[in-house]
DNA sequence: CATAAAAGATGAATAACCTTCATGTATGGA
DNA sequence: TCCATACATGAAGGTTATTCATCTTTTATG
């Protein structure tokens, strides 16, 4: 079983040091191309060019094209994972990590939406989704907004009124979609706003400026008013037809 | 310009009609075959046979088979903000509203998940997507949303401390995320939970109920005045149409 | 060191599929 | 009746994912 190595120093050059180093390569390459070019766009014959390899080496490695998207994503998860949880971290409350988990997501599916957009086409679907490496992924990145958010209730930070896995999924559902928007918008201004609203919606309304009075709603109804026609000049106006 | 109809009725044998009866059967078809099998799996030649054409003849009614996947959501689309609007228009408060909105986008969803992700597949990148006949249906089909949300800020119902947009996007996108879940726990009985926890997020608290004071009456006013600004700000419409 | 077995790599061949186009056919007016 | 136009066809062409027989490199063994 253990190999035992030569005298002779051969730093980089092992069998399974080899091989991996290799698969690094295609990943890496395939992750550029899926992120360039979309799933559909990209081909094997480049992806096996960037990486200096035979087109029929990619299939040593991964077993078709869907395995070696799905090889990307795991990877994209695990760096996401472990720069969340990293930055969570160096915080000590819980208000602040999740507002550095609001941004730190909504940033990185920014820098990298056309990647992102493989995972449909993975075709994991619904049958085979559940214990994939792909879910476990997603499951161990969601963890770190659990543990947070679990911390936030403990504390009365967060609202309570509804199930973990349903504020959950409107924290990242709401953020992929608003990325989309922010993207359209072109003004990656929209980031800090969009946080800031998310977390106004879903941190406990605390008591000291806490709003019973009709006049304060009134007011912030006023300043938001105000703020629509700020950005009145970026943001059409929704046309429709009663038909 | 108008034609003039023989004499004798041919019915269902104008040329028009027969065109347009086609086009209809290719996109039934082209829309089962999406939702059956996802965009990669559906063939253009089983499209063909299903629909009783030849291979070359679909490429006649669509430039290609992502322009066939854009026909298929735009009309999927239509049909959604219709029975969107229909529903709306049926009840009476905006509580009620918003809460048949979720459920039927969340439903329509569950049922229609296969298709919808064909969305990211059709090529629209960031840079020909706005103005897109696409893009055009889905603020058609928001902006139903965003009617009955501004009713629900001037009367206090809907939380007014963030932008329209964003709370446009969470509600969505807290939905697109959330089909996602539901199914994988397999448990469609939490489509119900989920409305429940996401309109308990979006209403303002009950405590501010409504307020018939002046200031209320005010507060319209400049609501309504900012509104008209709004739409006269964004009168540069810069149409374009893909296909 | 010689040699064989195993592992790894190659790229031409295959198959599937989208798309085009030369050819054929129906339609509707003159 | 006949022609111009619009419409339809399906075989052929081009692109790509995927396979596999063959070749090369590495490792284990006597």
């Amino acid at each position: 079983m253990a190999s035992v190595k030569d005298r002779t120093t051969k730093p980089r050059n092992t069998r399974r040091e080899r091989v991996e180093h290799r698969e690094e390569k295609i990943l890496s390459a395939a992750r550029e191309m899926f992120n360039e070019c979309g799933y559909g766009k990209t081909t094997i014959a480049e992806i096996a060019r960037r990486s200096g390899v035979a087109d029929g080496t990619v299939y040593l490695y991964f077993h078709n094209k869907e395995a070696l998207a799905r090889g990307v994503l795991v990877h994209f998860y695990a760096e996401l994972t472990q720069a969340a949880q990293k930055g969570v971290d160096a915080l000590s409350n819980s208000e602040e990590r999740l507002r550095f988990l609001a941004t730190h997501h909504l940033q990185t599916i920014l820098a990298h939406w056309r990647l992102l957009e493989v995972l449909p086409l993975t075709d994991l679907t619904m049958d085979n989704y559940e214990g994939s490496t792909l879910h476990q992924m997603h499951k161990d990145y969601t963890a770190v907004f659990d543990r947070v958010a679990k911390d936030g209730v403990s504390q009365n930070i967060l609202r309570t009124e509804m199930a973990l896995w349903v504020l959950r999924d409107i924290f990242f559902g709401a953020m992929d979609y608003g990325a989309r928007t922010i993207m359209i918008k072109r003004q990656n201004g929209h980031v800090e706003t969009f946080v800031d609203d998310l977390m106004k919606l879903i941190l406990a309304p605390t008591e000291t400026a806490n709003i019973s009075t009709p006049l304060e709603a009134l007011t912030q109804r006023m300043e938001t008013a105000v703020e629509r026609l700020e950005t009145a000049t970026s943001d059409k106006a929704p046309s429709m037809s009663t038909s």
